[in-house]
DNA sequence: TGAGGCCGTTTCACTATGTGGAACAGCCTG
DNA sequence: CAGGCTGTTCCACATAGTGAAACGGCCTCA
């Protein structure tokens, strides 16, 4: 059962599973940092060779995915980032806060982001950094588990019950990280009572990020805005200075829509 | 027949018309700037009711499409621009140039841009500009007819035979901006002779864009900048300075890697 | 209040459609 | 030249997707 490979939940409801290998395909293809083989892909997948190529095919036919014409890789095509780019732009939280963020950069200097909970995970969503410091941050669209990052740690704490979650996540993080239950959710009490998380040695393991989780309709956390630096400038007066504006920033945004 | 009404020429090799359906329900959810409803698409699509909603329960249980639970209406999730964000961030023409655009905004002060040709369009990669400008640009992952910016009519003009492709690209131009294939024809060819396409009353309305096309690896164009400001500002001096930064900047990067 | 649309959803019999095994062809490596 | 890789093509089979029609909830308007 090939399901079963791309973990899947025994599909409950009907679906078509050819759009579901097709989507698979595309997945696989779009993370790829170089162009795949197809004996690759249907291992990968454990899908029929003859199964993946037909599906290829289409999304050629389609312009979704090209192949090189020399190694006969093949690999996603922009009109592929073209179908996401038009969501991002439109994505009503990152309108509204995108210019808070801007003013943030401004005030403080350092490189600030926009996060939004997705699964036990935090999705980028948008930054602002100095041109040079913008290799330094994660790229917008990349994951990271929760835990691992101070905008998850600050989302996580704003939940009544955040115990699963939080367990999950650190199986996710690497053994490396050295998290370890009762101590992140020690760390989770105190970013609960200062109103704002602070991490060093995560995601971005060069940098203190300080953090704090912005609340949606319900009231719940919806999304979470962040400022990373340097660790060692990350201290002081300006840590203090950064997070007055980060708190502030927070409260002049108020209650966002969510994601 | 459903494939007529998406445009297709009638399907020369085999492709799975499943995956080919539901790949014009994300794109059209993706597309549009606001939930849609099912009719909507049906329509738009010329699908059967059921089949559509079957797709869209298929791209629901992947995560792609999420359904206002009030309205009931569908749109396109974050994980759909997951999705491109990938292949953005690995694209090697954009990570080149990139470096270059920024030192194009530094020096100018104006808004730049980097565009690839597709079909007989033109798509905006990426883009460097003051803050305060940013919503006065076309956004990234947006397409514009050749013809209709500078840009477009930058990598025309280092075409062998443009002529066709004008042709057609004013077609698809809107009817206000009153081209007529022989003045564009002449503009190509003054801008061939000058080395950078200028361009006023084009996609941008209330700008003055200039570009230059950069060569692919066989020597015809792959990509092109472009330096955009209003009007008014783009004259005189400040504008012979702006084209010797983009006429320097070109020769700087020269052969690029295709899109 | 109730008739009439319009909507999203569900059902189901049919067969067109995607499937996957096997055979093919091209390219390297040993 | 043999052997093991590729990506590609073929084709009989039955599964998986299709589409017409029926359902039921939510409106509006009489």
């Amino acid at each position: 059962m090939w399901n079963s490979l791309l973990g899947f939940k025994e599909s409950e409801g009907t679906m078509d599973t050819t759009v579901a290998k097709g989507m698979a395909v595309l997945e696989a293809l779009a993370r790829a940092k170089r162009p795949m083989r197809l004996a690759a892909l249907t291992e990968q997948l454990g899908l029929q060779k003859s199964n993946v190529h037909r599906l290829l095919n289409t999304f050629m036919e389609l312009g979704y995915v090209q192949q090189d014409p020399e190694t006969s890789r093949y690999f996603a095509s922009l009109k592929t980032w073209e179908l996401g780019a038009g969501i991002i732009s439109t994505n009503s939280l990152r309108r509204s806060v995108a210019p808070h963020l801007q003013a943030m950069q401004e005030k403080t200097r350092e490189t600030v982001m926009l996060t939004v909970p997705v699964d036990d995970e935090v999705l980028f969503l948008d930054r602002a950094a100095q041109v040079r410091a913008l290799r330094y941050v994660p790229l917008n669209g990349t994951r990271a588990p929760m835990v691992f990052t101070a905008a998850g740690r600050a989302i996580l704490s704003r939940r009544p019950d955040p115990r699963d979650a939080v367990a999950r996540s650190i199986a996710a993080c690497p053994p490396e990280a050295g998290f370890v239950l009762s101590q992140v959710l020690e760390d989770l009490e105190k970013a609960r009572r200062d109103g704002y998380a602070s991490l060093v040695g995560g995601f971005t393991p060069w940098a203190r990020v300080v953090a704090v989780a912005l609340p949606g309709p319900g009231g719940a956390p919806a999304a979470a805005i962040a400022i990373s630096g340097p660790e060692e400038r990350m201290a002081g007066d300006h840590l203090a200075e950064v997070l007055d504006v980060l708190l502030a920033t927070a409260a002049e945004i108020g209650e966002v829509s969510p994601a």
